[in-house]
DNA sequence: AGCACGCCGACT
DNA sequence: GTCGGCGTGCTC
């Protein structure tokens, strides 16, 4: 414990050192670490500086063991300050884990914003943004990558074919990566420790920063992603853009511009996508074209892997980061740009635990960076749109398609009345045979995974439900398994109705696995391919099948997953089916879920030499959204939307936060949602309204009750406010005792 | 959230 | 007579 505790080289040790500099001047043991731990508690705790050390030595941000109760945990240090050291209960923390703080300068302060603005224990949201490791207390990992190199005159010394030979004609070239050896040679190492016994390869480590990475040219951009990209340029500190530009407008070249100079800057760039959008075919473009490593992080790292990553940024030695929503927790000593592809995606926002918004706490952290933000998406969400319109985020529209492409024609097809087989017309399965007879392929979309979302007595009217959820159990395996898609309880079908026993089960209505089957019998000289959750559940597996399907003709039916990812430049013709659930939901958010939907997957259709159409089977063609969508295109839409969201007083006009409560009875949330309301009632914030308690959309799910109070006002600030007056009493309430319950600020689903 | 302490049923 | 059920209370 010595000066070099504060020798770190990112920007803010000099802050650190100014706030130790300031504390009053007092014996040292007068001081007091302030610790932020992983438990549901709203406090900081106070330790004594381990083994008679002085508390102003350890570092604000460093990690650090404690004794808590009976066990043992790793925290944070939030403060260093005056407390009472000699106090009774405050005891000694065991060790400092960091010699340089892990969170400190913009990420912790962003951090502790965040903390605040979720009411969310400190502790608990910077063990969410630590890598596991980290937060498990391991230390920071090596952040060079390993590679191996082969001797001199090695390749001459090995004359019998086999790995070790391949392993060393591989290497003959010049060192390679493990990464690389992984791709290259499947199953490497195993040669490799033998050939390192007989002195022939040796490892090495390279610094990561210093791997070199062949770039290809930039293509000429066209005169408005010029004018997006050079408008980007010009933001000095930061400054939100809204990068709105339609499908195939090259968005991800404006990207990649605006990288190519923060990286000419000497900056870090972070780039956040949905987890579709981590396709390893877009990894590839930007590594192809950056000239410095990319570094991934998504769901399919392991936790070394994620903490090594982690650690690179926070050493400055990775200039470039893409990754899925967690990844805007990484730090960014040298920060210099912010993307946010498919902005409007939902996949950004937590939907438990800490339950964050990775694109709205881009916003907060690229203020706090003082570095431009950009947000980009074909469908922006509205709250986006409504920033714009506001003036608060800059406006670049992309209205010209690559090559001139034209967009797809759109039919819409009156299915009232008529036959469906499989819920496909006639005239659809004709247009699908013709398009495959001309050698195209087309894609089905249907948002129901499963064979059939009900399985229904004829006789009785009986209709098999999930046990634990008041939902129908989805009907799976050809009619052979039941499914429940909301606690995942799995059982085989009844041979016979539970009620009446008679055999006249019949699995009503259609999901993706019912329509590949009824395909698969229509054209079965084609290749027919389901892609959702239940058939592609490894990641790349998308990858894989449509790899092999290639440009052959072929028809693609799935979900939502289908909406995006994949290039498929032979796709001609998409048909969108059963999106009539969506026109009449009761969720405020569901037009907008489904114009984004539609637009997306209408986006698939088409290329420049090829135009694409779009066939959409409804029974309700007169729909105002799909007109206004049809006839006007997105921002027609949009621009309705907003204005009956302003006349309801919805977001973003208004800002919600939601209480969820969920016992084994039902009496218990409800009780404790009263005391939520009336404590809500009495912090006398103007203008704020209270709604519920209701049932949740889904009152029974997994054997648990559930309702929810909606409080909403249309000042953030006021629901702040509020929320900060109301949390403390809810968390003591007696009434939330016996039950789950959290807080959901700016929530996305209202279930 | 964990974990300990504490007071009532079916087992060696 | 004990192992263990989970209700209640605390964690610097």
């Amino acid at each position: 414990m010595c000066a070099q505790t504060f020798t770190t080289p990112n920007a803010g040790s000099a802050k650190l050192v100014a706030t130790v500099a300031r504390l009053p001047r007092m014996s040292s043991d007068r001081a007091v670490l302030r610790v932020a731990l992983p438990v549901p508690l709203a406090r900081l705790f106070d330790y004594r500086a381990p083994g008679g050390a002085h508390a102003e030595h350890a570092a604000v941000g460093g990690r650090v063991r404690v004794p808590f109760g009976s066990r043992e945990l790793i925290g944070v240090v939030a403060e260093v300050g005056d407390g009472d050291p000699s106090a009774r209960e405050t005891r000694e923390a065991l060790d400092l884990l960091d010699v340089a703080p892990l969170l400190h300068g913009e990420l912790l302060g962003s951090l502790q914003w965040l903390s605040r603005y979720v009411h969310a224990p400190l502790g608990e949201v910077l063990a969410t943004a630590l890598p596991a490791d980290l937060r498990q207390g391991q230390p920071l990992p090596d952040t060079h990558i390993a590679g191996w190199r082969a001797m001199a005159g090695a390749l001459e010394r090995v004359t019998r074919d086999g790995a070790p030979r391949r392993l060393l004609a591989l290497l003959a070239q010049g060192a390679l990566s493990e990464d690389a050896l992984d791709d290259l040679q499947p199953g490497w190492r195993t040669a490799a420790r033998g050939l390192a016994k007989r002195g022939l390869v040796e490892e090495l480590r390279i610094d990561a920063t210093a791997a070199p990475v062949a770039t290809q040219p930039a293509p000429v951009l066209n005169d408005e992603q010029r004018a997006a990209a050079e408008a980007i340029a010009g933001i000095d500190g930061f400054g939100a853009v809204l990068l709105d530009g339609v499908t195939g407008s090259g968005k991800t070249e404006v990207y990649l511009h605006a990288i190519a100079q923060c990286l000419a800057r000497g900056r870090q760039a972070l780039v956040l996508v949905p987890e579709i959008g981590l396709a390893p075919q877009t990894l590839a473009r930007f590594r192809a074209r950056l000239g410095v490593p990319v570094h991934a992080l998504h769901s399919g790292l392991n936790d070394t892997e994620r903490a090594r990553v982690w650690t690179a940024a926070w050493r400055g030695e990775a200039r470039v980061i893409v990754g899925t929503r967690s990844a805007i927790f990484t730090p960014l000593p040298h920060a210099g740009l912010i993307v946010v592809d498919e902005e409007h995606d939902g996949s950004y926002k937590q939907q438990d635990g800490i339950r964050y918004h990775a694109r709205d706490f881009a916003l907060v952290r690229g203020k706090a960076l003082g570095v431009p933000v950009v947000l980009g998406s074909a469908t922006p969400s509205l709250e986006s749109l409504q920033n714009a319109h506001a003036g608060r985020y800059a406006h670049l529209r992309l209205m010209q398609r690559a090559g001139n492409a034209k967009p797809p024609s759109v039919r819409v097809l009156d299915i009232r009345k008529r036959q469906l087989d499989a819920g496909l017309s006639n005239e659809l399965i004709a247009k699908l045979e013709a398009t495959l007879q001309a050698g195209g392929q087309a894609l089905v979309f249907k948002n129901r995974r499963g064979y059939a979302p009900v399985l229904l007595c004829h006789d009785c009217g009986w209709s098999a439900q999930c046990k634990r959820c008041e939902a129908p159990m989805t009907v799976h395996a050809a009619g052979r398994r039941l499914q429940c898609h909301h606690c995942g309880a799995r059982q085989p079908a009844p041979q016979a109705c539970p009620d009446c026993g008679g055999l006249a089960l019949q699995p009503q209505g259609v999901g993706t696995e019912r329509l590949e089957e009824r395909l698969i019998e229509r054209f079965p000289d084609f290749n027919v391919l389901r892609v959702d959750r239940g058939s592609t559940r490894r990641r790349d597996a998308l990858e894989t099948l449509l790899g092999e399907l290639g440009a052959q003709p072929g028809v693609l039916v799935g979900t939502q997953m289908l909406a995006k990812g994949h290039d498929l430049p032979n796709l001609t013709l998409v048909a969108v089916v059963g999106i009539d659930e969506g026109l009449f939901s009761a969720d405020f958010r569901a037009g907008e879920k489904l114009a984004q939907l539609l637009i997306q997957v209408a986006g698939r259709a088409g290329r420049a030499e090829r135009p694409g159409e779009v066939w959409l089977q409804t029974h309700h063609p007169e729909h105002p959204l799909l007109q206004t969508l049809i006839n006007g295109g997105y921002h027609a839409f949009a621009d309705a939307e907003l204005a009956l969201r302003e006349a309801a007083g919805f977001p973003p006009f208004a800002h919600l936060a939601l209480v969820r409560a969920e016992a084994k009875d039902a009496a218990s949330p409800l009780a404790f949602l009263e005391v939520a309301k009336a404590a809500f009632r009495e912090c006398g914030v103007a203008g704020l309204e209270v709604h519920g308690p209701l049932p949740a959309p889904m009152p029974r799910r997994a054997g648990f009750q559930r309702s929810q109070l909606l409080v909403s006002s249309p000042q953030r600030r006021a629901l702040q406010a509020a929320l900060d007056m109301a949390m403390p009493v809810l968390r003591d309430a007696p009434e939330a005792r016996r039950l789950r319950w959290s807080l959901d600020v700016d929530p996305v689903d209202l279930y």
